[in-house]
DNA sequence: AATATTGCCAACCGCGAACCG
DNA sequence: CCGGTTCGCGGTTGGCAATAT
């Protein structure tokens, strides 16, 4: 592959010159190898330094391909794939807070990567935002995502931690059809650390075969177009936030986190039954469908300009 | 079946902050 | 303090796979 093994440019300030002007560097996708040297290297010299670290380990790359090789796909801590209905409300609560302050999010859902969160926000939530023909940061798409979609999330949560209670330990698919939808003010989610991941999507490859996923009905596109092919639709769209018992107190404008306790709140809403991750069989649920109450909300929203 | 379009994600780039001699 | 180097962040791009035509 060409672009595998180009000269990189000169001129770029923050180089070592002298080290690019005699050597060229691979670019591109990562090959087996090279992970295996970078992870065996660090293993035994540790992290830092990358420019050294990629020098010394033998590596045809630069400090910084080696530093986001490793921060985004090597480190074992690492958490890829599905990302979960809590990791979901938790980007949306906190991107609602920071923006685009992807590290400092990523900060708060343990072993997922800036990067990952990142492309989730632009593949998901703006594709959205672009299917409203609004700017995503417009605050009719803000306050549609905040008082729409984060309600319905929250919904789901409940609905899928109420239903996974209620069935086999073991369960971590569930059939949507088969969740008891609607209102359970008995049913309260666990608040607890995101612990390493569980999935087999995790495990390590450098083949790129694999890559972000979200649950698939997880997304926004089905918490919030898809509640009418639900039976009840009454209990699924009366979003009652006093209801909604995600943790002990909820101070945050969304009413979902604790926000005077930035730095600690790791906690990511979890289902009961430790590191089970809450998605559905996505079978039933089409990915881009608005419906009726969704455009008035959102219709409301430009016509009012306040909520 | 062939081609075009779209979605997704890993990796790259530029820039500013932090660090160091 | 200053200049060079390294680090880390956020934005962007390129390529592959899936889907549509």
């Amino acid at each position: 592959m060409d672009h595998q093994h180009v000269r990189v440019g000169l001129s770029r300030a923050a180089v070592n010159k002298n080290e690019e002007d005699m050597m060229d560097l691979r670019r591109g996708p990562w090959t087996v190898e090279e992970d295996f040297t970078l992870m065996n290297y660090i293993a035994h010299h540790g992290e830092g330094r990358w420019n050294s670290l990629a020098r010394c380990a033998g590596l045809k790359r630069t400090g910084k391909s080696c530093r986001l090789r490793w921060l985004n796909y090597l480190r074992p801590d690492v958490r890829r794939g599905n990302i979960t209905l809590e990791e979901q409300l938790l980007i949306l609560e906190l991107h609602s807070r920071w923006g685009n302050r992807w590290s400092k999010i990523a900060q708060h859902l343990p072993g997922r990567t800036d990067n990952e969160i990142k492309n989730y926000w632009r593949t998901r939530v703006q594709k959205h935002a672009k299917q409203l023909k609004c700017d995503v940061n417009s605050k009719q798409f803000k306050d549609t995502m905040r008082y729409l979609w984060m309600p319905r999330l929250v919904e789901r949560i409940q609905a899928a931690a109420g239903a996974s209670t209620s069935t086999a330990s073991d369960q971590a698919t569930i059939n949507p059809n088969m969740v008891p939808i609607g209102h359970n003010n008995n049913t309260s989610v666990t608040i607890k650390p995101r612990l390493i991941s569980e999935n087999s999507s995790t495990a390590a490859s450098s083949d790129n075969s694999f890559g972000t996923q979200v649950s698939p009905v997880s997304d926004l596109t089905d918490c919030c177009y898809n509640y009418p092919q639900v039976s009840n639709q009454q209990d699924c769209f009366q979003v009652n936030q006093s209801s909604i018992q995600l943790g002990e107190s909820l101070t945050s404008p969304t009413g979902y986190f604790h926000h005077d306790t930035a730095p600690e709140f790791q906690p990511v809403a979890m289902d009961h039954h430790q590191n089970t991750t809450l998605w559905m069989d996505g079978g039933n649920f089409s990915d881009n469908f608005w419906n009726i109450e969704d455009m008035c909300f959102f219709q409301q929203q430009l016509n009012n300009n306040v909520v």
